[in-house]
DNA sequence: GTCAAGAGTTTGTCCTGACAATCAGACTTC
DNA sequence: GAAGTCTGATTGTCAGGACAAACTCTTGAC
């Protein structure tokens, strides 16, 4: 009920940016319980000194992230789901880290190729162009994981294969000033190879998850192109999806 | 650089999204091509008799939906890259529709079950409770494709066994007036046992693609929740998915 | 020629004000 | 008692204006 807000305008963090993060706050901390009315927009412009349209944009960016429902005539609610996140471009990096496994990597290849068919036309350069081609084996409890392979443009970033085995590649490209915008990707599943089950510690037909994906810049540029290969008894994709409204 | 806008003000149509749906679609078109400018917004609102924020509302759910960047001091851009759709909470029945493959379902069974410890906690009612148990068997080009098996909360639609046969499962529910919210999603793979193996005409040991979702309604209730099962040789899923920024 | 400063352009943020559409609940009427 | 109807509350849409921040390009100085 008493739900502390305030805002700082002497801050240089937009003012509906502000209310956002303390409304989101608010949610995963408990005070708004999931079903709970907000309170009308005016009113709660009046008591903060903002205006409306400020209000209504921070509440809409909740509700575009899935933790807010607006009802005509009824008012916003707390929608009361196990909304995580809205599946985000992350890495696999980033997703065991998030569950508490410890992921290691090992660099397996870190080279430049000419680029097969497939790769010129994910990366949008031309067949046989030099690539960057980084192959890797990722651990998590020690066992190995998922087999990732990489290609890269050249030009783009250096490629430092400690940098490589200490995080994941995509905090790199975004250390690297480069911002991500997009990804296109397939998810299937196919046995092992012969080469594939050696190297995973698995059996010669064992079921592996496999991804692909093309990712962009927000200029349009392929800027990764990768095929990975997953253990299935290990591996799955979780994720949480919005329907857009 | 025609480029055909216009409103209908004695439309119910809101302004903002008449704009929005005339610039997709000219994007769509080729109209409005990759890394092209739009033309300042207050500019575009003066020719097309529209105040500023109205204009910027029809770019921003474009910007959203990751069409369009915008660059402060430069101008709006149309992104040039394959965007298509940032992955919506889609069905089997429309994936298979949209890529031209004419879906056809057997149902298998259409019944009431005690809810399993499982079920029951994906949908939130007591272990034991009658549920809907619907399972499928889902063709493309005559060829079965997947095993879908959905369970879903009593008292929420009928489900008619001919119903499901000629349309897909979200497609009732929508028509029943349930409002789909969000999704939780975990993909995966492993080996088909013996009864799918005869079920897909596939080996046994043959490797499979497996998909667990429920699905909330906006009022945080758990609509359905459904274990599938498909030929990975057949079918993969495809996606795009979008960096928040 | 190279680098820095400045001007202009464009989007980002924020305000005030107004009316319309929709929903829930109370009220009226039959 | 049941059905329709009205009223108040709340979000949805739209206008017009103002200033700030960031980017590009030109201009100027060295």
């Amino acid at each position: 009920m008493p739900l502390q807000l305030s805002v700082d305008r002497t801050s240089p963090v937009p003012l509906y940016f502000q209310l956002s993060q303390q409304l989101e706050a608010a949610i995963e901390r408990g005070t708004l319980t999931p079903g709970s009315l907000l309170g009308n927009e005016i009113d709660l412009a009046g008591r903060l000194g903002l205006s409306r349209p400020t209000v209504r944009q921070a509440i809409q960016a909740l509700v575009d992230k899935g933790l807010l429902v607006r009802r005509r005539g009824v008012g916003t609610q707390v929608v009361h789901s196990q909304v995580k996140r809205p599946l985000e471009l992350s890495s696999l990096y980033d997703d065991l880290e998030a569950a508490g496994q410890k992921p290691a990597t090992k660099v397996l290849r870190n080279t430049l190729e000419p680029a097969t068919a497939e790769v010129a036309a994910a990366l949008g350069v031309a067949e046989g162009d030099d690539v960057h081609l980084v192959e890797r084996l990722r651990y998590a409890h020690g066992e190995p994981m998922a087999q990732l392979r990489n290609y890269l443009p050249t030009g783009l970033l250096a490629l430092d294969t400690p940098q490589l085995e200490a995080t994941g590649l995509y905090r790199l490209m975004r250390g690297a000033g480069i911002t991500l915008h997009s990804a296109r990707q397939s998810v299937g599943a196919r046995a092992a190879t012969a080469a594939e089950a050696e190297l995973l510690a698995e059996a010669v037909g064992a079921p592996l998850l496999t991804m692909q994906r093309t990712t962009f810049d927000d200029t349009g540029r392929a800027v990764e192109f990768g095929t990975h290969v997953y253990r299935a008894a290990r591996y799955a994709f979780e994720f949480q999806l919005l329907v857009r409204p």
